[in-house]
DNA sequence: TTACTATTGTATCAAAATAACACATTAAAT
DNA sequence: ATTTAATGTGTTATTTTGATACAATAGTAA
């Protein structure tokens, strides 16, 4: 019976099971973290999804707070299960807390999805009615390089598979996800200024035109070209390199490196963020 | 024996803590708000603080959320009982939820205190140790007219007291809500200039000076007299009226009202924040 | 080698925003 | 009527922003 839901063997997926239901007395109640993991690739802004093993339907990764760790660690916890990174830009910006935000439960599932929650239910119950409750989410973005992601076959769990999905074609997502991430752009969108966006986004080093594509994905807009590069240069947070071979017919620009340091001054002098 | 430590009463008191033990069954687990709720007076910005009934300790008012309210509703709730207003400026700043935020009991009270507490535990027990657990809270913060605010006898409780207090000068806070006021006028600091300060903080009718020393009051700085006030003009969010009778020897100022329909424009266009 | 192309780095100029300061106005005090 | 102190507004210089121009150059094609 079990087996037919399960993909992974059906060891491994009982071993998970048992040991949430272990956890759960570990778990700090009724909360939880949610990320929004954001990178950037072939000029598209691109979000962090998993999907659920047994059925079609994607998510946010997130995670419970454990009792003896920070709402911040936990958050940590869930980027660095999920990306294999540990130092990245990690930002709280919102906790949700609808008395009638969905559980995870409240999906419309799929034949067989059913038939996995139905066998979780009956053997599991403690667990089922756990994740059946109501929670309040703290929702986290971070910033990464995917380039440098690794996405680990993931502590068990419901879910399985992950994707990178451009922000302007999110599928269908589970809960309030939509919302979430939804929130989470406008709140970036804001204060982008203020972000070091580049340092986290973009590969060390970095042309003008891909500097000024990642605000244009960010911001959904066009920006002039010579007045971005002037702006962007007169921050001083940008170290200029040698020229770049760049294969195209056309005056090679130049690469530059975000400085760390010169940024750390700016957010001490209460400009910009960490 | 409960009498000594009771100045609203026995009754009374027996009362609020029997609805506490019935009450925590209603109760989402281990989440809280806390309302930072600003107000102006005399060139001050000022906080509403509670004061203890049978200790000296202060601390922001702050609340459980109930099972079937919004976690934004229960910050409503905290408002109204403590100010008596209801359609107000309320917003959410921040969740904290380190695994060391001190909960209520880990303060240093008087004798009488811990005689009270003793007293509770021993009566109590289930309120005692539901108060006692680790919580994650959400930080909203409000601002009102504060000669608009009526503050009721609150609902029991263990504070009774209240206090306008500028933030200038707060004293010792319980827990780590001194932490909490500190993010939240970092947060209205930043975002100062999108914020209807004015239809809140402000009586009806203000002058230009009124209306810099509020700015003043948030951002710890001069500003510029004349800039100010063409600055602020230009929004078009203020309509001018008629002349001011200032009872001081000089020219009197116009006085001026916040128009919200314009605002609301403004907020429309994603510039200010509702 | 040379001319051509597409894109880059920088300059220019007008418009808008900001900062510093000047000055005439006026309600109340004398 | 005169004085005083703060207000409403104006002026000027400085900085920032927006739009456009133009020379420089890596590769392409001849």
């Amino acid at each position: 019976m079990e087996k037919e839901f399960l993909t992974r063997g059906l060891e491994d997926e009982i071993q998970d099971l048992r040991e949430m239901e272990d956890a759960i007395e570990n778990w700090h109640p009724g909360s939880s973290v949610d990320c929004v993991i954001l990178g950037y690739e072939k000029q598209k802004v691109k979000v962090l999804l998993l999907k659920m093993e047994f059925d079609d339907l994607r998510m946010l990764p997130g995670g419970m707070i454990p009792k003896n760790k920070d709402l911040r660690d936990a958050a940590y916890h869930v980027l660095k299960v999920r990306t294999g990174l540990e130092s990245v830009f990690l930002k709280q910006f919102h906790t949700f807390g609808r008395k009638d935000r969905p559980s995870i439960m409240d999906n419309s599932f799929s034949e067989k999805g059913r038939q996995y929650l139905d066998h979780v239910k009956l053997n599991y119950p403690k667990y089922y009615d756990w994740m059946n409750r109501r929670y309040i989410t703290t929702g986290y973005f971070a910033l990464v390089d995917i380039s440098k992601v690794k996405v680990e076959y993931s502590s068990g769990q419901m879910n399985e598979k992950y994707d990178w999905v451009a922000i302007d074609n999110i599928p269908d997502l589970i809960m309030d996800h939509d919302r979430i991430i939804r929130k989470c752009l406008d709140f970036i969108r804001v204060q982008l200024n203020y972000l070091p966006i580049s340092m986290n986004l973009l590969p060390d080093e970095f042309t003008m035109k891909d500097l000024q594509k990642l605000y244009e994905a960010f911001l959904n807009e066009k920006l002039e070209r010579s007045n971005f590069q002037r702006k962007m240069l007169k921050l001083g947070i940008f170290d200029r390199l040698k020229k770049k071979m760049s294969g195209a017919a056309n005056k090679a620009p130049y690469l530059y490196r975000f400085d760390k340091d010169k940024y750390n001054e700016l957010v001490k002098k209460g400009i910009g963020v960490l």
